[in-house]
This record gives C-alpha cells, sequence and structure tokens, in this order.
DNA sequence: TTGAGATTCATGTTATAACAGGTATATTTC
DNA sequence: GAAATATACCTGTTATAACATGAATCTCAA
C-alpha cells in the first residue's frame, strides 16, 4: 500500500528508508501549512513572516525590540530583517527609531494600526489552527513536539 | 520549564495551546532543515528544489515529464515551474523538447550531467539525513509519519 | 585615549518567487 | 466543423529573498 505522502507526490516507487519520509514529510507539511497560513493573512494584507514580526513585537510591548533581537525570535530565518521592517514601516504597522544610549541599534515598535491588525488576524488565524490540530490525541502532539525537537536538535 | 521551541525563539511566554507550539515546531523544523540541506548542496551548486527536480526526472526515467506533472511532484509548490527548468536547461542539467503528439507539452529530461550530479550530490545528502533521523526510535518515526499525514489532510 | 575588533544596520546587486496576463494547441459541444 | 472551453506553457512585471559589502557606532584592551 502506496503511503499518503508518497500519492501526493505521486511517487511510483516507495520510500527506501522510513527516516526519508519522515523528512520529506515535515517539508511537505510545512509548505501546506505555509501556504495555507499566507492565504488566511492575504485579505488583512499581511504575510506570515510580517505577522510574526507583529506578534513578536506586540510581545515586546512598549520597550520594542532591535532588528536582531527581532530576526532571532523569527520561526523562519529571515536574511534581511532590516528592509521587512522598512516594509511594515511603510505600512505604518511598526515604528522605528534609533536608540540614543546605543546609536547602532534601532528599535522597532509596533504601532496602534499594527495592535489592530494583529488583533483582526488573530482569531482567524487560531481557528484555522485549532481546526488543523484537534484532530491529534494530546499525547500525539506531545509526541510530535519532541520528535521535531530531536531532528532540529542533531545538527 | 520552557520548551525547547520556546527557547530557539526566545518566546517569554509559553505556549497557551499545545496545538500552537506543535504547529510552530513544524515550520521552525522544515526551516532549519532546509537552511541545513541547502547549504549540503551549495557546493554541488544545487537547491533543494532543483536537487528535488532532478531526482523526480530521475524517477521518469527516458519518458520524461512535462512541467505540469513535475510541479504536482515536487514537496513544496512552485508557481513558476517553467523558468525553473528554463534554468537547469541553461545549466545543461536538463533537455527540455517539445512534444510531437499534443504540442501543448514541452517533456523534460535529465541529461547525463544531471544524472551524474545526482549521483555525487545523493550520498553526502543521505548521510546528512540518515544522522538527523537516527536518533528516533522506529515507532516515533511511524507516528510523527502520521501525525503529519492528519495534519496535512485537515484542509 | 586610541586603535583593533565586534556589533548593528543600511545599501547595492542579482536571482528567484509570486502574480497576472497572453498565446498556442487540444478538446468538447453544439 | 466551427466556436467555446480547457490545458500547458511562456512572458512581463513587481516584490522579495539571498548574498556581499560598507558605514557608523560601541567595547575593550593596551
Amino acid at each position: 500500500m502506496p503511503s499518503r505522502l508518497q500519492d501526493e507526490i505521486k511517487q511510483s516507487r516507495p520510500f527506501e528508508r522510513p527516516g526519508d519520509e519522515a523528512l520529506l514529510s515535515i517539508l511537505r507539511t510545512a509548505s501546506v501549512l505555509e501556504y495555507s497560513l499566507n492565504e488566511l493573512l492575504r485579505p488583512f494584507g499581511l504575510t506570515m513572516t510580517q505577522y510574526n514580526v507583529l506578534r513578536i513585537l506586540q510581545g515586546a510591548g512598549s520597550a520594542g525590540l532591535c532588528g536582531r533581537e527581532i530576526g532571532e525570535r523569527l520561526v523562519s530565518r529571515v536574511p534581511d530583517v532590516s528592509r521587512l521592517l522598512d516594509r511594515m514601516t511603510e505600512l505604518a504597522l511598526v515604528s522605528k527609531k534609533r536608540d540614543a544610549a546605543d546609536q547602532r541599534h534601532v528599535t522597532s515598535r509596533i504601532t496602534a494600526k499594527g495592535r489592530r491588525l494583529l488583533a483582526k488576524a488573530t482569531p482567524a488565524l487560531e481557528e484555522a489552527e485549532g481546526g488543523r490540530m484537534d484532530r491529534l490525541s494530546d499525547r500525539s502532539v506531545k509526541a510530535l513536539i519532541e520528535a521535531l525537537e530531536l531532528i532540529r536538535e542533531a545538527s
């Protein structure tokens, strides 16, 4: 019996090692998730990365964060945080201000408009996420998280 | 105790719902994997997507595949297979030929150079993949694959 | 306090992703 | 068999990713 993934990517031969299938499975699932999350956010004019930045800055509160710190907190590596924040500043979702104490730093903060947009987009996202994860038992979710940690650590 | 992922993305508050962490975990792991696989392939002058195309065409044999079929078999959705194949043709890894029977189709086939490159790159990739997945038990791998299938299906 | 190195950000450039629209060929329908 | 529709691909354009480099500022040691 061909595996589900084998069908999805129309692969004729079965996977040689189960690890191969698991690895492709992770990449495939992330791709599917990213696509669907981006589609969800599109009506709000946000990409997943932008949404992620808004959440990070919301969490940071009035202190804000500098670009490097935002980059460290992003789920996916973004090699050009500077211009990402520029674009979001252009959209008035974020404000940038050079730090007085250390003038190398530019502190970014979420604006009121950014907070409003985040508040509008979040419920839609949470509902969709819930719908995806509800079918897994608590134990499965825990096992999934642990397995992924092991895979990330092995670097 | 903060979770591993919480540390990685320096998130101060714990995840509200375990599903949230699982979802971010998938995206994070895929990002880490993609980065490391692309680094592995860099010495060969290949990206993951290009490597993926070579494998697909190798599997298709001398019959080759048209662009749409290649797109369907790719792990991650690529919205511009046409130019992806153009670039690979430019590199002489792939040949393109308009199909005589149905002139809308352009059949792509892997070239000898493509096969040689694939043969060189694959062992490095397989070793790295093995290293990552060896720490998981067979049962964990199976559970991981099943959990990810459930998540993908819930769309 | 000054010079070396580190840190943070900006900028230039190229390649690729993403989106929209157009063209040629097949297929279906009437 | 002609028109309408569908399919597969290409092309143009814009936005973003990716990479490399440079400029400004800070830190720390001598």
